[in-house]
DNA sequence: CGGCTGCTTGAACTTGTTCAACAGCGGTGG
DNA sequence: CCACCGCTGTTGAACAAGTTCAAGCAGCCG
């Protein structure tokens, strides 16, 4: 059976055969389904679980209270949601489903007795919480200097190194679901703005995109108008494990 | 002696006697300080401890190729930087001094077996990065939809609130070491309008200014102004005790 | 067919940038 | 002691990037 957590967690810290199994068990317990554009969880909300991401985009956004809304990121199959849940009593921001969405519920409890009994897991979820940090850096950065068409040549570069990552990239190609609003929510831009954008980087030949299809004809040109450093994904291999006792998974 | 690191630890975990002590020598055997203005570490460079910022403050940054650059976090006494230490094999951004800075440095391995053997430390380590990651959403929050006036406002709101929590802000004053360019790299303006908006704040009484004290006479009115909502900041009290043996610090 | 959502276009407008000049201040070296 | 330099803050005016408002179009689904 797939093991999509696994998959992801090997990224961060070498996992035994039994860590794997545990992973896996645990993100198959509980599967839910949401529509399209519902809230999973909502600023304010309690979070009992942790959520992983099965199959489907979801985002985190914030809203001030004059409903501006600011999306802070996306979240693709195989990322975890509500970490937090070890962290806060109510949820500073909520999670939305942009496509219908799959996901695992894992109750904290067991996370938490996992996280007891092994270590490289525990790491490896630390290791994750450090990495999306880095990718909300790297937010912080196109906000702030980067130009609207920087900004979503660079959004569409993320995004297609994240899925590619999870085996969801084919080529030059990734499903890209993002209406021209949810664009501008994301880049900090309306969405007018953000359609003469787009015609732009068509225009140039930098990006395909129709039906809700993305395809990148020469990704270093893209990466290179976006200046996109894919370093801050951390797109690597284990760098740690423990005294190696058991055997891979 | 004074604790800054069990401090800041114990507001997201119960420590025990032998975790504040440990924490406090650990944060206590290599202490060092820069000028001013200089970095303390590079994008590029290898970090092999983690630190501390025991004195002074410094901040994160990223460049892009052309030269921009853009602050995405300030380092306030009482914060860690490089835990990074444990992921990357090179940084993704850089760190610089703000003003002279003292700060600890904590050997990686040291670090990693006091997180074995203590729950507690490993667990509120793990914490203080969610919250770094909540403080960086909130930052794109500005970044994309707060105009001018707002994210100054936000700004001066959470770093007063964030040195308020060290001790470091008196009644309705806090230091305020950035230049205009400084605020301006954060908050992804020129530093030219910066200054407009300065004054456009002085002048409705919302901030005063001058010789690197900031005072906010009406705290409320500032926080309104920039729609801040301290939440994201997690400054409560712990939530997590491990079953509980040892008597607290 | 009607209504909805998302995409596109135009034109006026606003926010923030750029460029340039100057003032104040503190430190340094002759 | 004074002249000078570099850094920060301030101001003005022209400009550019992105927004707002408004209208129309295409595709989809019931």
């Amino acid at each position: 059976m797939y093991n999509l957590l696994a998959l992801k967690l090997q990224r961060f810290a070498a996992l035994s055969q039994g860590d794997v199994d545990a992973v896996g068990q645990i993100s198959r317990q509980s599967i839910r389904t949401t529509r399209a554009r519902r809230d999973i969880i909502r600023e304010g909300d309690t979070p009992h679980h942790v959520k992983l991401i099965v199959d489907g985009w979801a985002f985190r956004y914030k809203m001030l209270p004059d409903g501006r809304r600011q999306i802070v990121s996306f979240l693709l199959p195989g990322d975890l949601c509500d970490l937090n849940v070890f962290l806060l009593d109510e949820m500073d921001h909520s999670i939305g489903a942009l496509t219908p969405v799959t996901y695992a519920e894992m109750p904290r409890d067991l996370i938490e007795r996992m996280c007891d009994h092994r270590p490289a897991i525990s790491r490896a979820l630390w290791l994750e919480s450090l990495v999306v940090a880095a990718i909300q850096r790297e937010w912080t950065v196109s906000l702030g200097q980067r130009t609207a068409r920087e900004r979503i040549a660079h959004l569409f570069c993320e995004i297609f190194e994240r899925l590619d990552t999870v085996d969801l990239a084919e080529d030059d190609r990734c499903e890209m679901p993002l209406t021209q609003i949810d664009l501008g929510e994301a880049t900090g831009m309306t969405a007018v703005h953000v359609n003469r954008t787009l015609q732009e980087l068509r225009r140039e030949g930098l990006i395909v995109l129709n039906n809700r299809i993305l395809t990148i004809p020469d990704r270093h040109a893209l990466q290179r108008v976006a200046m996109f450093n894919p370093s801050y994904l951390h797109h690597h291999n284990p760098k740690w494990e423990p005294t190696p006792s058991a055997a891979m998974g």
